[in-house]
DNA sequence: CTTTAATCGTACGAGTGAGTACGAATACAC
DNA sequence: GTGTATTCGTACTCACTCGTACGATTAAAG
């Protein structure tokens, strides 16, 4: 290994900052997964991340400071994906059938699964996740699929209920039952789903002839 | 009041048990929305419903124990409205929409989402919710749609993957929303949407000429 | 009236974790 | 070199809750 396993003491060496806060908050998820949020310990997330605990209160400030960090890394890595899923120059229903595979992927992760559960119990983190998540990609599923109604293809009444009918015909019940413990759809699944819910989408938007 | 407010000490009389652990429950059920599952304690709960920690203890066993009947006695109420949902001999549009309205209700309610949340982060409670909840209303809604199916009223390939249709075109993402603590729908917007879905659904499951 | 069962109130033990404090250690700046 | 900033490690305080124990109290049973 190039990187020492146990930090050793004193000042660290300049420019490391950065990569070592990312290296707190691998530690976290990690953590966070095992234990869940009432779970997790600074102490636990100190010593994954070979650091003090006294550092994590020093660049956090809380418990929660960690977490919220951690969402929002979160969620900046997903709207990325999500952006890029809009960029391409494939027909309506393949980009749709991308994004909603990327969708059940995503709210299925193990990740994802423990950084909701960790917000539903927390109203500071639940505000953190809406905002830095659900109200940064809706607008961008949005914009597309006003896109594809000022090209005529399909038939919307306002973009915003269009999404919200996407979204339920693609996830369905799915997030809820995974948060309370069910396993995530396989690939398959996931591909299958994806697929009939975009058919259904374009067939409850169709322009009347 | 006929009621003592304060209890007193000593043997109760006779027969008053269940009504004095619906108590209990009642108070839980107030505390956890107070709270949430992490601050709910014991004392709380002895307190609010005048009886003492150690009779809790004896009754429930743990406190998990109290909110897995708390989850229980909600998941009946739930069901049996639901089942009463379908008895009725309306059109399926109405009976449909009848659902979808009680389901919007049901899941936006402070109670439902104080008890999910708390299922979301002990997998021994959300067992319970699942089992006590969605698996066993679940197959009352399936089962009126196969008879829809069977009247060659709707055109559907399997009752489960029609019942998840419905569901997702009902709910969407709301119940995530208020889990995470939006402001669950109005009274109007439940209306609105209930009839919307039940629209779509009837669209998508329309008997080919 | 005596005995028994169920409960209250209070106190206690055990465990836990969030934050804080402080000296020792080390890299960087000058 | 000398001084300064940053971190480690450890120990500490504080607060809190679960679950249990026990004597006192009261209704029911016999």
């Amino acid at each position: 290994m190039a990187e020492d396993a146990t930090r050793r003491r004193g000042r660290p060496r300049a420019g490391e900052r950065a990569e070592r806060e990312a290296r707190v908050l691998d530690a976290a998820t990690e953590e966070l997964l095992a234990s869940g949020y009432e779970g997790l310990t600074m102490l636990a997330i100190a010593k994954r991340a070979g650091a003090s605990k006294e550092t994590l209160y020093s660049w956090f400030g809380s418990k929660e400071g960690v977490v919220e960090r951690l969402i929002q890394r979160n969620a900046d890595a997903s709207a990325a994906r999500i952006q890029a899923a809009f960029e391409t120059d494939e027909d309506p229903r393949q980009t749709l059938t991308g994004y909603a595979t990327g969708l059940l992927a995503l709210l299925g992760s193990p990740e994802s699964v423990a950084l909701n559960r960790a917000a539903m119990t927390t109203p500071a983190l639940a505000e953190i996740l809406l905002t830095s998540g659900r109200h940064r990609v809706g607008p961008i599923v949005e914009a597309y699929l006003e896109r594809l109604h000022q090209q005529g293809l399909i038939q919307i009444d306002s973009s915003g209920e269009a999404f919200e009918l996407l979204y339920g015909l693609v996830m369905q019940d799915t997030q809820i039952r995974v948060l309370l413990g069910e396993r995530p759809p396989s690939k398959t699944t996931i591909a299958k789903r994806a697929a009939t819910a975009v058919d259904r989408f374009l067939q409850l938007t169709a322009v009347s002839p």
